[in-house]
DNA sequence: AGCACGCCGACT
DNA sequence: GTCGGCGTGCTC
C-alpha cells in the first residue's frame, strides 16, 4: 500500500532497569490523531503481553518497519499530560544524573496518576473437584482460595495468600482447561471529587411566568428565584441557603426546569486557615536596591541567577514578595522553594496574606488526592504561584518568570532518591530553557553558591542590615573542656545554666539546641572504649531512654541497655553525651518550674505536631524549648532572648568534607533565633574546639572569614567548588562479592583513563572502600568516589555511563544493586 | 521487574 | 507420564 506508519516511541512503565529504552509501537489507524507525544498510552509488553502504562515521548513516520511491532491499545489521556518542555527536561535529567527515563518522569507527574491494569482472577468451574487431581497442590490451593474470597480476586491479593512463588504456570495450566478466567481491571487511584451543582434549564423570561404557574409551590418559586439571581449553585449549598428540602428540588428536576450537573470539586488543604493579610512593607535602601536589578531581569525576560546573602532578619521574604509582584505583572508564574514547609509555615502565610488564594501549596504530607488537585491547580492555570518543597520545582507552569529557594544551602533540595537532582541545578535548567530568573538566598549560603558569586556566574547581592531595628544577638563561647577542669561534669556550663535561671526569672523564652536526635547518646565504655553498635549496620546505636533500649537508626533494629560492657564486663559504662529526651528530662531536674517541650523526630511523628508546639510556644506557653534541627529554621518568635548551643562539636565530627560547612551553618541559624523582638538576644555556644575557625567565625557573625578558610582547605584538598564529585556505592549480601564487583569497575575505570591518556588515575578514583556507614540492613556497602582532578568532567561521566548503564549486565550481577550520585552532598 | 521456556527431579 | 522448582533470557 506504501502507507506511512506512524510509530510512538515510549516508555513503559516498569521500574526495572532492563527496561530502562524507548519501546517502538506502532499506532492502529483508528488511534491516528487520537494519540500524542506526551500522552499515556495502554500498551501490551513482554512475552506475557502484560499491559502497562506507556509514556510516548515523540511521535514518527516510517515507510515500513523490518522488525515486529505491537499495536498500542488505547490511549488514557485525552491531552498530553507532559509537555514538550518537559519531554526535554525529561532527557536532560536522564543524561545529568545518570537516572531512568520513567524515575525522570515521575517527577513531573503527581504520585498515584499512575494507572495499572490488574489482572482479576476469577473462578469459573464451580465443579472444579471433578477435575482436577487430587496431586495437583498447587492448583487445589489456588481454587480453595478463590472460593474462600467469593470467585473472583484480584491476582495481587491471590498471591498474597499463596504459600508458593511460583504461580504462573499453575495459572496458566487452570486457564487452559477452563477453570479459571484471568481479566483485567483499570485502576486509578485518584479520583476526581465531583460536587452537584443545580442550573436553570428555563430562559430568563421565562422563569417568571413559571414561577407564576407554579401557585401553591412556595418552595418551588423560592428556588427558582434564587437560580435566577445566582444562575447556578451547589446543591448542598442551595438546600442549605433557602432551608428547603430535596423534594422540592427533586420537582423542579422532574418538570425539566432544573438539572443537575456534576462539577469537579476541589479538595483545599488549607480551608480550615485564615491567612492575615500581610501588607506591603516599604523596603529600605539594601532592599530597594536588589529590587530594582532584578526587576529589570523580570522585566526584560532575562534567564540570570542571584544569590542573596543576607543575614537573618534582613528582610529576604519582603523581596521575594516584591519580585513575585513583578513576575505576576509580566502574566507570567513563580514558584517558591523552601527546605520544608511544615518547618517554614511564616513563609506560606506571608505569601498568602499578600496574595490571597491563587497559590498551590505542595506540602510533604498532603494525600494523594490533594497533591493531584495542587497539580491540577497549576496544569490549568488556575494559579500563578506554587510554594513546596524541593519537588515543586517540577511544578508545570507553562511561563514560569521565576524560581525562588530560599535557604539555599539546605540539604533537602538534593535529592536522595533518582533522580538525585539538586533542586538549584533544575532551576537553573529551567531559567535557561523557559526564560525565567532564579532568586537563592540564605543567610549562610553554600560554598558552591557563593563561589559562583565570586567567580561572577551568579550576581551576588549582600544584605547586612536588619529590616526590623534589633541588633544580631551576642555569642559567647563556652570551652567545656575548661568546665570538666573546674568539675563541672554537667552537659550545661555554669554561665548556660544561670543564663537560662535569669532568663527564666524574667520571663523570657529559651531554646537549647542539640545538634541530632540522639547523635551523642551512643554507649560507650570507660574502662576499653567499646562503643556498642548495631550489628547490622555497623553504626553506634541510640540510647532511647524511656524504651529503655539501644536503637539503630537505620535499620531499627532494638536491643536491651546493657548494665555492664559487652566486651570487658566493666560496670564503667556510660550513656555518653546527650539526646534531646536526656536533655529535656536533665532540663526538669534544675528547673522544675519551668514548662518544658521537646521537638525532634520522635516528639513530631503525629501529624500537624509541629504546628501544636510552635503554636503554644508562640503564645508562650512554654518556657524552655528543646529540640534539634528541627528548631533551628525559620522560626521568629520576639520573645526568645536566649539561646543555648548544648554542644556545637556533634557534626564538627561527622567524617565528611562539609563537616565544617555544616557546623557553621548550624551554630548561625540557631544563633539568629533569638533577640528577634525589641530585647536584645544572648547566644550561649558551649564547646570543646572553640578554636576552630567555623565555631568561631560562626559567633562573630562573620561569613566571610569563614568563607575565606573554608574555600582554602576545599583547594588544598581538592574538593568542591573546585571538582566535582561522582560517587557510586555498591551494595549486597554477599560482601566478598560487593567488594570484587566493586574493584572490577574500579580498575575498569581506572583502565579507561589510562587509554584516553589520563595515567593520574589515583588522583581521579578513589576506592573501592566500605562505606562509612558499611552495612545496612545486613547488606554490604562499597564505594568509589571519583573527581574530576585534571579530567575533563564529561568523561568522567560518560565512562560511569558506559560501566554501568549501557554495559551493565555485562559487568554487575543481579545481586547487587548500583546507585550513582552525581554531585553528592553526603559520601555515607 | 515479570513472564515463559526448558531442564530436571519427585511422585504416581 | 505429570507436576512443580529453578535458572536463563527477552521485552518494541
Amino acid at each position: 500500500m506504501g502507507e506511512n506508519l506512524y510509530i510512538a516511541q515510549a516508555i513503559v512503565n516498569n521500574n526495572s532497569l532492563h527496561t530502562d529504552k524507548i519501546f517502538d509501537y506502532s499506532i492502529p489507524e483508528d488511534l491516528q490523531g487520537v494519540v500524542a507525544k506526551g500522552m499515556r498510552v495502554m500498551v501490551p509488553f513482554g512475552i506475557g503481553n502484560n499491559r502497562l502504562e506507556a509514556y510516548i515521548l515523540n511521535i514518527k513516520k516510517e515507510e515500513k518497519v523490518t522488525y515486529k511491532l505491537k499495536d498500542i491499545l488505547y490511549p488514557l489521556d485525552d491531552k498530553p499530560i507532559l509537555t514538550e518542555t518537559q519531554i526535554k527536561m525529561i532527557l536532560w535529567l536522564k543524561n545529568k544524573y545518570l537516572c531512568r527515563y520513567i524515575e525522570a518522569i515521575h517527577c513531573f507527574l503527581p504520585s498515584g496518576i499512575v494507572n495499572k491494569e490488574k489482572k482479576i482472577v476469577e473462578l469459573i468451574e464451580k465443579d472444579w473437584q471433578k477435575v482436577i487431581s487430587r496431586n495437583s497442590k498447587n492448583q487445589i490451593e489456588v481454587l480453595r482460595i478463590l472460593e474462600d474470597l467469593g470467585g473472583k480476586i484480584t491476582l495481587e491479593k491471590l498471591f498474597g495468600k499463596l504459600s508458593f512463588k511460583n504461580f504462573q504456570s499453575t495459572l496458566k495450566i487452570l486457564e487452559e482447561k477452563n477453570i479459571i478466567k484471568i481479566d483485567y481491571s483499570i485502576s486509578s487511584r485518584i479520583k476526581i471529587q465531583t460536587q452537584q451543582y443545580a442550573q436553570l434549564t428555563l430562559k430568563d423570561d421565562e422563569v417568571d411566568t413559571t414561577i407564576a404557574s407554579l401557585k401553591n409551590a412556595k418552595r418551588q418559586k423560592e428556588i427558582l428565584l434564587f437560580l435566577k439571581a445566582h444562575k447556578e449553585c451547589a446543591v448542598k449549598e442551595l438546600l442549605d441557603i433557602l432551608k428547603v428540602t430535596r423534594s422540592s428540588l427533586n420537582a423542579l428536576i422532574s418538570k425539566g426546569y432544573i438539572t443537575i450537573i456534576d462539577k469537579e470539586h476541589k479538595r483545599d488543604p488549607f480551608k480550615d486557615i485564615v491567612f492575615k493579610d500581610f501588607p506591603k512593607l516599604v523596603p529600605n535602601s539594601q532592599q530597594k536596591k536588589v529590587i530594582d536589578v532584578i526587576t529589570n531581569y523580570i522585566k526584560e525576560e532575562k534567564a540570570h541567577t542571584f544569590l542573596l546573602h543576607g543575614i537573618t532578619g534582613s528582610g529576604k521574604t519582603e523581596i521575594y514578595l516584591q519580585l513575585m509582584e513583578q513576575v505576576l505583572k509580566k502574566d507570567k508564574q513563580g514558584i517558591i522553594l523552601v527546605p520544608e514547609i511544615a518547618l517554614t509555615p511564616q513563609t506560606v502565610e506571608r505569601f498568602y496574606g499578600r496574595f490571597g488564594e491563587g497559590i498551590a501549596v505542595l506540602h510533604s504530607n498532603l494525600s494523594d488526592g490533594e497533591r493531584f488537585d495542587e497539580w491540577r491547580k497549576i496544569t490549568e492555570g488556575k494559579v500563578n504561584i506554587a510554594i513546596g518543597a524541593r519537588s515543586a520545582i517540577f511544578a508545570p507552569f507553562k511561563n514560569l518568570g521565576m524560581v525562588i529557594i530560599d535557604e539555599e544551602h539546605e540539604n533537602t533540595y538534593k535529592s536522595e532518591i533518582n533522580p538525585k537532582y539538586h533542586a538549584i541545578e533544575v532551576a537553573n535548567y529551567r531559567s535557561k530553557e523557559e526564560g525565567a530568573i532564579v532568586v537563592l538566598g540564605s543567610a549562610t549560603p553554600s560554598i558552591e553558591s557563593y563561589y559562583k558569586g565570586e567567580q561572577k556566574e551568579v550576581s551576588l547581592f549582600t544584605l547586612t542590615k536588619r529590616a526590623t531595628a534589633s541588633d544580631l544577638p551576642e555569642v559567647e563561647i563556652i570551652d567545656m573542656r575548661k568546665e570538666l577542669d573546674n568539675g563541672n561534669k554537667s552537659i550545661l556550663s555554669h554561665t548556660l545554666f544561670s543564663a537560662i535561671q535569669q532568663n527564666l526569672e524574667v520571663n523570657k523564652q529559651t531554646i537549647l539546641f542539640l545538634n541530632r536526635r540522639g547523635f551523642a547518646t551512643f554507649v560507650s565504655c570507660r574502662q576499653c572504649g567499646y562503643v556498642v553498635k548495631c550489628k547490622h549496620c555497623d553504626i553506634a546505636m541510640t540510647h532511647h531512654k524511656n524504651m529503655k533500649n539501644l536503637q539503630c537508626h537505620y535499620c531499627g533494629d532494638k536491643i536491651q541497655e546493657p548494665e555492664t560492657c559487652p566486651s570487658c564486663s566493666s560496670s564503667n559504662i556510660n550513656y555518653f553525651g546527650a539526646g534531646t529526651q536526656r536533655i529535656e528530662s536533665l532540663i526538669n531536674t534544675y528547673f522544675p518550674k519551668a514548662i518544658i517541650e521537646r521537638m525532634d523526630m520522635d516528639s513530631t511523628i503525629v501529624k500537624g505536631s509541629h504546628q501544636r508546639i510552635l503554636e503554644k510556644f508562640k503564645k508562650g506557653k512554654i518556657d524552655i524549648l528543646v529540640g534539634t534541627q528541627m528548631i533551628s529554621k525559620g522560626l521568629d518568635f520576639p520573645n526568645v532572648t536566649l539561646v543555648g548551643v548544648i554542644s556545637a562539636d556533634a557534626s564538627l565530627n561527622l567524617p565528611d568534607f562539609r563537616a565544617s560547612e555544616k557546623t557553621f551553618q548550624l551554630v548561625t541559624q540557631v544563633a539568629g533565633r533569638a533577640g528577634r523582638g525589641l530585647d536584645k538576644g544572648r547566644v550561649i555556644l558551649q564547646t570543646y574546639n572553640p578554636e576552630h575557625y567555623s565555631i568561631y567565625t560562626a559567633a562573630n557573625h562573620d561569613f566571610e572569614s569563614f568563607y575565606k578558610e573554608e574555600l582554602l582547605l576545599r583547594k588544598e584538598f581538592i574538593y568542591p567548588p573546585f571538582v566535582q564529585l561522582i560517587n557510586i556505592c555498591f551494595t549486597g549480601k554477599n560482601e566478598k562479592e560487593v567488594y570484587i564487583v566493586s574493584e572490577k569497575i574500579t580498575n575498569n575505570i581506572k583502565y579507561i583513563l589510562q587509554a584516553k591518556g589520563y595515567s593520574q588515575y589515583n588522583e581521579i578514583v578513589f576506592g573501592p572502600n566500605p562505606a562509612i556507614i558499611s552495612k545496612i540492613n545486613e547488606k554490604f556497602r562499597y564505594q568509589i568516589l571519583l573527581k574530576n582532578h585534571e579530567v575533563p568532567y564529561h568523561l568522567l561521566r560518560s565512562i560511569v555511563k558506559y560501566l554501568l548503564l549501557d554495559k551493565r549486565q555485562k559487568f554487575i550481577p543481579s545481586t547487587i544493586t548500583v546507585s550513582i550520585d552525581i554531585d553528592p552532598l553526603y559520601i555515607m
